[in-house]
DNA sequence: TATTGTTATACTCTATAACTATA
DNA sequence: TATAGTTATAGAGTATAACAATA
């Protein structure tokens, strides 16, 4: 441990009022996290992290509407309405009005979208290398597990 | 294990494309801490997240410059001061020049700002039960300790 | 009457550059 | 010349309500 004062220090500051705090620690980890994606997806690919996360899940899915997309990602639907227009217009997605209820529409990948996300997943394997690379394999997994513990807590 | 299907699927989608990455993970774990947050802190005492933490870094520490605030949060400058204005408009901080270096302002908390900061902070405790009850206490402590080491990896 | 998605609006957050005052 | 902080501006994110089409 080389913080040997005390762990609730850093940048100079005493963060002891604030060491029970989860979602600080989580805004904390966000930083350097953000920072990774920005250089090796978000800045290369030009796709923030939302739009990573769609193409993901469009990726593995199919017939997703954005009523879906819109409570996996915890994203109202004007602002999924948005980002999906700005994906169309970049010819990666399309919107298909479903068959069963036409109300809803289904989204999809188009082939340059399809492209764009296996290229995006290849890249965000080695970036995760890089975010954890201080953490052994366990530490990864235990990290991964307690999150998706909080996590799955929501209701909705 | 209560998910026996499979630990990749939420609100009916495949996230199997998403399970290695720490960012979306994190994400979806600050999605009930938020709504929690609001609830409990956000909405009753009128303070954002930033906000509740800079009342917390001041309630533990004297001479804190806004360059301080500016790099433990990972907030711009220009951030910083328009959060400040907002909070000292309120009659929760007040700005010191310091007599050492007349470039650099210390921020300190009013009699009022302490008060509620000492609110925020016994709140802050009740809400982290909620947040984390479906965590041990052991399980509580690792989870702290793994974000903090994701945290700590940040440059500058 | 409820739901899916869209539009419109307004508010916050953030990033950047240009400026000041001090060092 | 560099640093601490401010101002100004524009961009991106988000929340809300009102609306259209469908169930």
């Amino acid at each position: 441990m080389p913080n040997t004062k005390s762990d609730s220090v850093a940048h100079g500051l005493d963060q002891s009022s604030l060491s029970h705090v989860l979602g600080y620690h989580l805004a904390q980890a966000d930083v350097p996290i953000k920072k990774v994606f920005f250089k090796c997806i978000g800045q290369p690919l030009q796709l923030r992290p939302v739009e990573f996360t769609i193409l993901m899940l469009l990726n593995s899915n199919e017939n997703v509407t954005q009523k879906q997309l819109s409570q996996a990602l915890a994203v109202s639907a004007p602002n999924i309405t948005i980002l999906l227009d700005r994906l169309a217009e970049r010819g990666l997605v399309t919107r298909v009005r479903s068959e069963t209820d036409r109300r809803s529409q289904h989204v999809l990948l188009t082939r340059k979208g399809a492209i764009l996300a296996r290229k995006a997943h290849e890249v965000s394997l080695t970036m995760e290398h890089e975010v954890l690379r201080h953490l052994s394999d366990g530490e990864r997994a235990i990290l991964f597990e307690l999150l998706q513990k909080v996590a799955r807590h929501r209701r909705v």
